[in-house]
DNA sequence: CATTGATGGTTACATTTACAACTACTAGCC
DNA sequence: GGCTAGTAGTTGTAAATGTAACCATCAATG
């Protein structure tokens, strides 16, 4: 049977990168889920909370990203168990500001090493070579939706409402 | 930068990979959704199975990839609207082979083009050489996984020893 | 200040998914 | 044959998710 099979699939950009994030991720998944009782949802946004002091609802959809429910649901859990406070804005008390609390960044720093090396692991085989060359194609898509300095399309890029949380530098 | 925030997430490939995939995918997901009434794994076996002339439903999972309860309900799905039909396997009754009805190939001759259509526009603003780049580093991960030639490991699901599948040129 | 419209965030409900049994069947062994 | 173990695929149930409605607050306007 030749292949007259139609190579859809190989060349189908959205097709590729899912199919590439499910297999990179089935590793460490495990760690925050099993190992430490993390959503997917809470494992993003207790990362993003231990990049930044300080971030609202709002900044962490964008930088997540996710839809807010799940952001708001997520944040109710890491607070219900001790990782995250908020604290109502003085100036517009719709807003609330979430933080880690000291708990939350040992529990950060006690996953992230785990998730670090089991994707080393993973990797591992690839040379440098082939790791830059990953690095420079992802970067292209990177830019390509302006995610690339996650610093940079901060909370300024999710500025619409420009709010007062502080800015992360 | 006076960033004294570690670029975890920047660096964190897992992270990364799930990111653009759903960046990437946000567009086209609303064709096979909201157009054409599928969910993903409906969307992910229709597509295997436009690829390859019949498909177990344990093929299907490696393909996909995706649990076999997925696999399972996405098949059952595809079959009531008349676009799979399954026939057992006389050697072994426990087994049998998916296939695309006329009608499923036609329903996926229809929505392929929209969907390389949304794609491709995402694309648009990436010259030549980006793309390129792109191929290349997410062709180092395919290889990895051994995922670059999914058309090698066929029915059988033989070729999962890792070796260097055949590359599909 | 009352009214209107917009926004940050939460809650409710329907759908999807994950995980764990379970059924049907095959295969090896005595 | 009858027993056990293993595999292909399905079904039941609890958790997770998407969507839409919702509450509280703010800002603008009369």
């Amino acid at each position: 049977m030749g292949k007259v099979i139609a190579l859809f699939l190989r060349t189908y950009l959205p097709y590729r990168l899912n199919l590439l994030a499910e297999l990179t991720s089935d590793g460490t998944r495990e760690i925050y889920r099993k190992r430490h009782g993390l959503t997917r949802p809470e494992w993003r946004v207790l990362v993003n909370l231990a990049e930044a002091p300080s971030l609202t609802a709002s900044a962490l959809c964008a930088r997540v990203p996710a839809h807010k429910t799940k952001v708001s649901r997520a944040l109710v859990a890491l607070e219900r168990r001790g990782w995250v406070r908020r604290t109502v804005d003085q100036q517009d008390r719709r807003v609330s500001h979430a933080a880690l609390t000291a708990q939350g960044q040992r529990a950060f720093a006690a996953i992230r090493p785990e998730m670090e090396a089991a994707t080393e692991a993973l990797l591992a085989p690839l040379t440098p070579q082939e790791r830059a060359r990953l690095d420079e194609g992802l970067a292209v898509l990177e830019r390509l939706f302006g995610v690339a300095g996650q610093g940079a399309a901060e909370e300024g890029g999710a500025a619409q409402g420009g709010d007062g949380a502080a800015p992360l530098e």
